[in-house]
DNA sequence: TATTGTTATACTCTATAACTATA
DNA sequence: TATAGTTATAGAGTATAACAATA
């Protein structure tokens, strides 16, 4: 049973960065495989999942998904295609911007991202922490997840 | 600046789950990025740059490897062929099971892989928290990334 | 001119299945 | 037989560059 690499632990309580970085990773590692075998569930692709559950009952841009999903606004393109083809979307043209299309979920892609949304909040490396833990990591994540750069005004 | 879709907070400080599970993504989305651009400045996919990561001096047989990255094993061969077109690892036949071949990091492996760890380190979103906040983060993760299921013995 | 979505391209990652060489 | 690594294959994600339609 082979482990991951990991640093040695510091036995005197001091900055753990390199020991949370491993940890993450092999956390993300963990996510991956878990959230994508409930996406599997529903015969979709990890990122497949990861679009229909960023969208709202309104639908939203193709631009905006791909600056939310952090990546290049063409692989919005095909993605909305499997979607689609799927039955879990539509392209909406967008009424005041005709060079802008929503992807709308449709009533069954709607059910598919909420189903899919309640089994991923059971998984595993959540449900093991108890609701005080929980508490603490959304502390802790909404710290990290924060803007890239302050960007602090040095005049 | 869109934002991603996060479920409502609790203003009755309960479990958050569902909460949980939004910001777990938005960061792994996060450090997906930043470390994709880490691992790109020393020439390097993400996969590459983890697998690189895992090696020891000693070098690590593939399976292993395969079974640490949690994907089939053919994706080491892969994998190994292009960190080897780099110069950052070798094979090695074990002398005790020819049949099983270890990727040793060369020199260059070696220095790639502790510069590539120093960097990954000090990524913002580890940085962005103190040194007891990170203590407590690993506290945490090491639930989370626990075994995926304690397989209770109930006979 | 600038922006949105699309297309074309090339590369990587991924799993599956079949193969080889060992054990 | 069983296992480690390979090869072949197919599908999906990714970025880059160029394009049409629209603003």
């Amino acid at each position: 049973m082979p482990e991951p690499r990991v640093l040695p632990t510091a036995a005197d309580g001091r900055p753990r960065g390199p020991e949370a970085v491993e940890l993450l990773f092999a956390l993300m590692d963990r996510m991956r495989e878990d959230f994508g075998a409930v996406a599997a569930d529903f015969d979709l692709t990890p990122q497949q999942a990861v679009t229909l559950h960023q969208l709202t009952d309104e639908g939203r841009p193709m631009r905006e998904l791909a600056a939310v999903l952090r990546c290049d606004a063409s692989n919005i393109t095909g993605i909305g295609d499997r979607l689609e083809a799927a039955g879990l979307v539509e392209r909406r043209t967008s009424s005041t911007d005709r060079r802008v299309k929503a992807l709308v979920p449709t009533e069954a892609g709607r059910r598919v991202r909420d189903d899919l949304g309640a089994r991923v909040a059971e998984l595993p490396p959540i449900a093991a922490l108890s609701p005080d833990e929980q508490q603490t990591l959304v502390g802790l994540m909404r710290k990290m997840v924060a803007p890239p750069q302050p960007r602090a005004a040095r005049p």
